[in-house]
DNA sequence: TCATTCCACCAGTATATACAAGTGTGTCGG
DNA sequence: CCGACACACTTGTATATACTGGTGGAATGA
């Protein structure tokens, strides 16, 4: 897990990141049971409320589970990426202990055509900075990048050595406010060119995830046309209608998972 | 939203349940605040606690979104779909004002294949129960289902009329414990069989769902492998960086969504 | 030996209270 | 007229306490 910059002043985060390190470090192993509340009190010098709002934020990474009665428990395959994960190709291809690579075929800063306009709630006329890249791991062609920005962040790009690393992160860094994403994902024959890339044949099946990414005011500041090789890549969807865990983990993987 | 026969007893479960309505119905405006958290309580008469706990089962939804000093807000676009209409087509389908239909192929008890014997975890020589059925949304061929059913609850769909509905409400309704399920989602080429069902040429991309259905314990119940017409069907990810919302929403959807 | 009962422990829920920290408004002064 | 400040209100965080109901193992009895 890369250092995460984010101020964790509360208790109950700090707990929590001590919990998440020693379950992903394997220090708790899977299945075993986490101290009781009571004795996490005692062992952090905290009063109930902080470790109950720790255990409810790994409840909701899906790293433990709590039934009542009973201590809380470490989970089987124990699979979390960080948001910055699911936005960022780089920071996931890393975290899987790989190598991201990208060549930039194409940025350019022109008017946005009017599909865009209305994608992205434009007025006419307005500048967009879009680039286009080969996304690879470990050397390997994986994923096919079409991405539009708004001119506000876009223009930082244009400096920008798209071939050395990940846009997102150094836009993060440059004080983007990339807030929330809407993903829509189906699949798609290969076109000549992204076949060529990408080492399939035309019209084979590619993965793909359309991205919308805005402000926290709601403005659109990105949009993206993401085509994955599907024998690279997948997307891994964990659920329970278990109401301890009412939210669903949502992770890239870069094949197939084994049934566990 | 079907009625949920889940106990609801839990005061921070009828206080979200009435929120969540009056935003639902609209009778809470997008953008608009909820009342701040005192009101709240002398409205319900109940300490804070309780409030909190319904604002961060409302906050984990997505339907509103919080800042300190700052009442809650309704967030835009509240799409969410409950967990059922996730694990089951005919809920989903009927969600939307749709009618969901299907015409089973074939209902099969079998000993497992080698393949499905590891995938289900099962001993050697051991029965399932395995059922193809086309899907179709108001008619439309949409999806080709393939399930595998431990005998344990397989065994009571040799009797149930798998043309007539939703087998996953009708296992639920006999006390089935289906409890989590793991989606693997990826693309691939149709099969000559699944794309004349389906109306598609034969290699046409599909949207491929593999999905491992669990017990509480664990035991796999499930697995199935579903293929959809991606032009009919896509998934839907919706994601913040926000620490207020740390969990994806994700949802089927049966057409490409208007980027709003 | 084995099933049943009992009980200590545990998480889920709820109340009351307190302080820190961010937001927005209104007032005051230049 | 407008900027700076103060203040009321709000959520985030934390403590202390209490009760309910589920779990699992130990003690009990047939």
């Amino acid at each position: 897990m890369t250092a995460d910059s984010i101020a964790l002043f509360a208790k109950h985060d700090l707990i929590a990141a001590e919990l998440r390190e020693q379950i992903e470090s394997g220090s708790l192993a899977v299945g075993a049971d986490l101290p009781s509340e009571s004795d996490l009190q005692s062992r952090f010098g905290v009063s109930r409320g902080p470790i109950r709002q720790a255990l409810a934020t790994l409840r909701s990474e899906g790293l433990i589970e709590t039934t009542q009665g009973r201590p809380p428990r470490v989970r089987a395959q124990p699979l979390v990426q960080s948001i910055d994960d699911f936005f960022s190709f780089s920071s996931w291809v890393r975290a899987q202990g790989k190598v991201p690579g990208q060549r930039t075929f194409e940025i350019a800063r022109r008017r946005a055509a009017p599909a865009l306009v209305a994608r992205m709630g434009l007025a006419e006329g307005e500048f967009v900075v879009e680039i286009v890249r080969l996304r690879l791991i470990d050397g390997i062609p994986t994923m096919i990048e079409r991405s539009s920005f708004h001119d506000s962040i876009g223009k930082a790009l244009l400096t920008f050595d798209t071939d050395s690393g990940s846009i997102y992160e150094y836009l993060i860094d440059n004080g983007a406010e990339l807030d929330e994403g809407t993903h829509v994902v189906d699949a798609v024959p290969a076109a000549p060119l992204d076949a060529e890339l990408l080492g399939v044949e035309t019209g084979a099946p590619l993965l793909r995830v359309r991205r919308v990414t805005r402000s926290r005011r709601g403005l659109i500041l990105e949009t993206s046309d993401d085509r994955y090789r599907s024998d690279q890549a997948s997307l891994l969807i964990q659920n329970s209608r278990n109401e301890n865990r009412p939210t669903p983990i949502v992770a890239r993987t870069t094949h197939t998972v084994a049934n566990a």
